[in-house]
DNA sequence: GCAATTGATTGACTGAGTCAATTAAATTCA
DNA sequence: TGAATTTAATTGACTCAGTCAATCAATTGC
């Protein structure tokens, strides 16, 4: 259940954008359109051809407003139709040159309204409201398909990412209380000020420009590296990404000469501990603790390189 | 004049929005009420008690159809409204028991959808695009009345918050490198591992479901309290917000029996260097540094109290 | 104290949008 | 292959959201 403030912010912007579209007067823009004419102009004008039913569907439109709709464009001239000759039923709709006219007659309007209520923000404000309309779009809209996930190394506050991330998943998952958090941000934050480049490296996997999943390797000294921080988001999960993950850090380990990785984990993580198993670590010793309160099966994995 | 390539994102967004505000379906929500009906009924909700002329101003409601709507809610008694005594042309209208239920069934089926949508998001891309939402309400909705700010307890993941947003805003601003992020995630995770409710805390500010700011007290032994990782979002500075979040450790300080406040802090923090001079805090040592790159000027102050 | 303004209501429309039924082409599957 | 089912498009018949002009009553301005 998301966080009733989150929804409640939510419904305000919704409120707010509702307003802010002007979606609830009739004539839209100053034209002879209403709103669900200009819309369909525009589809039909931006697409070149289409059929009615994926008008429909693209609008949610009722066939039969729709279909009014289309004969008094066509009377209008502003489009023309005529039959698929791959399916005889269906109609493709395409734009006259008087259609084409006053779809970009529309653009220019809609673009004209916008351009003045931008034009009283600064430039980086502008850019700033467009990737926030961009990240709002790529999580809610089921069309754009989630970027794919890309692995790359840490940047400033990913670190920070990686403490919060761990910390509430693993809290809400197994109960485990902030001695977790303050364990993961000491490990991460000596990992940091200690940092050799040479010998170590941190992992994040990205998607949108919005962080998924992590993994670091640290030098244990001794010819060993240990594992670090495997995560991957719960939204990200059964893609494979931690798999990925520890096999970037075996090559590294393999690269830099490292005889053997060696990693730290609870047995309740039973997706990390299955990707250990299937690379070959080995289980070489476990303890129940209470280090964050529940009890668990501390367990420490090797793999011989 | 704008870039058009940023209009043309806009244009983008809103076009999904308003099919993802499902505005242009006539039964809202699946309840008796158009969107119209369901805008005032939340406004006279919400409000408790207005006058027709000013919900008709607010929602951009044709005088005639709001009277309309109000008889209808009235002989539905959802409303009551009686002549305002100071001006007895005008009608203050109220909600009814019923309407109140209505009311609050409408704002159950607004969140219920909503947290539907939320749902296949992770709780970091829910607070994502909230708190883009709130970015691009902020910067268009000209009566920005953003949601008040709270000052709260911390909860699991607020210190991986305070790291990262900490080391991102001051890498841009600064310049500075990932030690500095090593050296807040481990001053984090100390007081997180060693923390004592007695004579710790840890506030964080935030508005709306989103982190805004933080500061906390970690007890430095000898009956000196050390205030840190006092930190300002960079959307919510100039709110007084630091000065808040400074006090409440004053508060705190003295209410636990501290004998001194003291903190480390760069003179390059103008802003934060204000509030400390402001509440009394004298500086006791300087020295230049090079702890995260850049040359800077590192200072301790203290508060006797 | 009279003219102009303002809040609320009603009459009289219009046309956006809905629902069920119909036709014709395409698909499915025994 | 042909009967049953599904799908694309259209039409009839209707409803009711939303508009515009006119009216009435209370208030304000000068």
């Amino acid at each position: 259940m998301p966080d009733p403030a989150l929804i409640n912010s939510a419904r305000d912007f919704n409120r707010f954008y509702t307003n802010f579209l002007g979606v609830l007067n009739k004539a839209y823009l100053n034209t002879p359109f209403t709103l669900t004419d200009a819309r369909v102009l525009f589809e039909v004008g931006s697409r070149g051809r289409v059929s009615a039913v994926a008008l429909a569907k693209d609008l949610q439109l009722d066939p039969a407003y729709l279909s009014r709709i289309l004969k008094r464009f066509r009377s209008d001239s502003l489009i023309e139709t005529k039959a698929d000759p791959t399916d005889l039923r269906s109609q493709v709709i395409t734009v006259t040159d008087e259609g084409g006219r006053q779809f970009e007659e529309l653009g220019r309007r809609s673009n004209a309204q916008l351009a003045e209520r931008f034009q009283r923000l600064s430039d980086a404000e502008q850019r700033h409201v467009v990737s926030a309309m961009n990240t709002i779009r790529a999580r809610l809209d089921p069309e754009v398909k989630s970027a794919p996930a890309i692995i790359r190394a840490h940047r400033p506050g990913d670190i920070g990412w990686i403490i919060q991330s761990q910390s509430k998943a693993y809290t809400e998952e197994y109960g485990w209380d902030m001695r977790f958090e303050g364990l993961v941000a000491e490990v991460a934050g000596r990992f940091l000020t200690n940092f050799d480049a040479a010998k170590e490296c941190c992992w994040m996997a990205e998607s949108g420009g919005i962080n998924i999943g992590s993994v670091l390797i640290a030098d244990g000294g001794d010819g060993i590296a240990k594992l670090r921080l495997l995560y991957v988001d719960k939204a990200a999960r059964g893609l494979g990404l931690g798999r990925t993950l520890v096999d970037e850090c075996i090559h590294f380990a393999e690269a830099k000469g490292y005889r053997q990785i060696s990693l730290w984990t609870n047995d309740i993580l039973h997706a990390a501990r299955a990707i250990y198993i299937g690379r070959g670590f080995r289980l070489v010793s476990e303890e129940r603790h209470r280090m964050f309160g529940p009890e668990e099966n501390g367990q420490t994995w090797v793999l011989d390189i």
